[in-house]
RNA sequence: GUGGUUGUAGCUCAGUUGGUUAGAGCAUUGGUUUGUGGUACCAAGGGUCGCGGGUUCGAAUCCCGUCUUCCACCCCA
């Protein structure tokens, strides 16, 4: 035998039985989308270089995957130079370079690649609002389920190519929008049966006003990212890194109520008010999320729970005030299922102010494996063929077909066995296929214009006639 | 990007300190049964042991490289 063929790291073929119930996720996630007002649109798998890089932080750019120019590039006209400091690059580590050295590699990347894969929506949608200006009618409200790509070593449910399914409003500042997608998260996980996620919030103006606190405005995003892990590594070492990062004792001592922040979500409001007296920033996030939580106390939820969680950071540069992400039941290892957030200015990086914006993510792939392990796919999701003919012979074969034909035209799904094998084999074939019905037309039958209909769970069979068939099968 | 782990038939896996022709179960194909599947019995086909190099008289087994799997970190859906 040849080499066997395979798929790249981190990809999946899937097969049929995976697909039925990936679209199980997608429609009802889609049509939640379109109850809530959203309107799909999609944009290119891969986009110019520039507008995805510089926009996820540097551990983001790291992962996203550039596509190679095509054509004879490195000799036609204008033959590439390699940088001037080739042997600094050869040798340090891609962290470790300077200014400098990474102007130069890019400017060398750039020569040789001027497109890279999708790595999330938000960016690309973010690119097509300021590219469409001038025909979206603010507010805007899109969905848009589309794979991106990351090239990340592979782990549990993380993926090099997956699905994200999001959901976005640009154009209002009003902070129903955050009510609406809590409620939004709500009805998918309802309808998917996933009952007990928790949609963990948060405001980054929380963040900044704890940063302010203890002096630490400059090392925010150092200081969120010790604090994000406090369930993971603990006190004590979330002050290391934090001391490590600079941040002052002082500032690490102001902190202390937060590693200890309990209780429900007035409890933790009302310290946290204590703890950002004297901060302008942070007392507005507190008066957002209390916004937020009143409407939903009011409005109730259905199967998730919202928590208040001052750990919640998520790396992404762009939020400015709620931060959402939503985690399975207890009990299933699986990092988050969803995020989102607001972001006041994500349009700003492409030229267009004062447009804001917030919005939510589902991860379908991460979904799947939760639906998988809980067993929650509901049975009939991948029944495809209601009814399978036996194939007789040509003259049988033309009668099944007629009745087939009204069978479809009824709306169920109907095939005939294409070769006229084995009863045996169309039999077992039938079975493996797990089709509900078989009908056996053969020289009998064809000769009084009837069907003998078998039912494959129960082994019975009968003679009827097409309208009785159908009324059967039903 | 760092550290570890995995790869033998279509699938799940055995394979002794390196030693004849690499095994099993399931699946496939044929038969017992020429119009009856899901359970029985009989038989057959199917493997450059991930790939490349090295050590050795001899490698699935030891060494190096590479790809892949899964896991932890980083980061994230």
């Amino acid at each position: 035998m040849a080499q066997k063929p395979s798929i790249p790291k981190g990809t999946r073929d899937f097969n049929p039985e995976q697909v039925a119930k990936r679209n199980y996720i997608f429609d009802t996630i889609k049509s939640s989308f379109e109850r809530f007002g959203f309107q799909p649109i999609e944009t290119p798998s891969f986009e110019k270089t520039e507008t995805l890089m510089g926009k996820y932080g540097d551990e983001g750019d790291r992962l996203i995957f550039k596509v190679l120019n095509s054509g004879n590039f490195l000799f036609e006209k204008n033959p590439i130079e390699l940088p001037q400091s080739i042997d600094v690059l050869k040798t340090t580590p891609l962290d470790n370079l300077g200014v400098s050295e990474k102007i130069d590699l890019n400017k060398f990347v750039n020569r040789i690649s001027g497109k890279a894969l999708r790595y999330d929506l938000t960016v690309p949608f973010a690119r097509y609002v300021v590219q469409h200006r001038n025909e979206i009618e603010l507010p805007f409200k899109r969905y848009q389920i589309q794979p991106v790509w990351r090239a990340d070593r592979p782990q549990k449910g993380r993926f090099r190519e997956f699905y994200q399914c999001d959901a976005d409003v640009v154009g209002s500042k009003s902070l129903w929008q955050e009510v609406e997608f809590v409620q939004l998260y709500d009805e998918v996980f309802t309808n998917l049966g996933l009952k007990g996620t928790t949609i963990k919030i948060n405001n980054r103006k929380i963040l900044s006003g704890i940063a302010e606190v203890i002096g630490a405005q400059d090392k925010l995003i150092d200081f969120t990212v010790a604090l994000d892990k406090l369930d993971k590594i603990g006190e004590e070492k979330v002050k290391e890194e934090m001391r490590g990062k600079g941040i002052s004792e002082e500032g690490i001592s102001k902190l202390q109520p937060l590693f200890t922040l309990k209780g429900d979500f007035g409890n933790q409001v009302e310290s946290l008010k204590t703890i950002l007296s004297t901060s302008e920033v942070g007392l507005k996030g507190i008066e957002e999320l209390e916004f937020i939580d009143n409407a939903i106390s009011e409005l109730q939820l259905q199967s998730a729970t919202l928590q208040l969680d001052v750990t919640l950071a998520r790396g992404l540069n762009y939020y400015t005030g709620a931060i959402f992400e939503v985690s399975a039941p207890q009990g299933i290892k699986m990092g988050s299922i969803g995020g989102g957030g607001r972001y006041d200015d994500l349009t700003g990086i492409f030229g267009l102010k004062d447009v804001s914006g917030v919005g939510i993510s589902f991860g379908l792939d991460r979904i799947y494996l939760v639906l998988e392990e809980l067993n929650l796919f509901p049975v009939t999701v991948s029944n495809q063929v209601d009814v399978l003919f036996i194939n007789f012979g040509e003259a049988e074969a033309l009668f099944a077909l007629k009745a087939i034909k009204s069978l479809r035209e009824k709306g169920f799904n109907a095939e005939l066995y294409p070769d006229k094998a084995k009863m045996k084999k169309q039999m077992t074939y039938a079975n493996k296929r797990s089709v509900p019905y078989v009908v056996l037309v053969g020289e009998e039958e064809l000769k009084n214009n009837e069907f003998t209909l078998k039912n494959m769970s129960s082994g019975e069979q009968q003679k009827c006639s097409l309208d009785e068939l159908i009324n059967t099968i039903k």
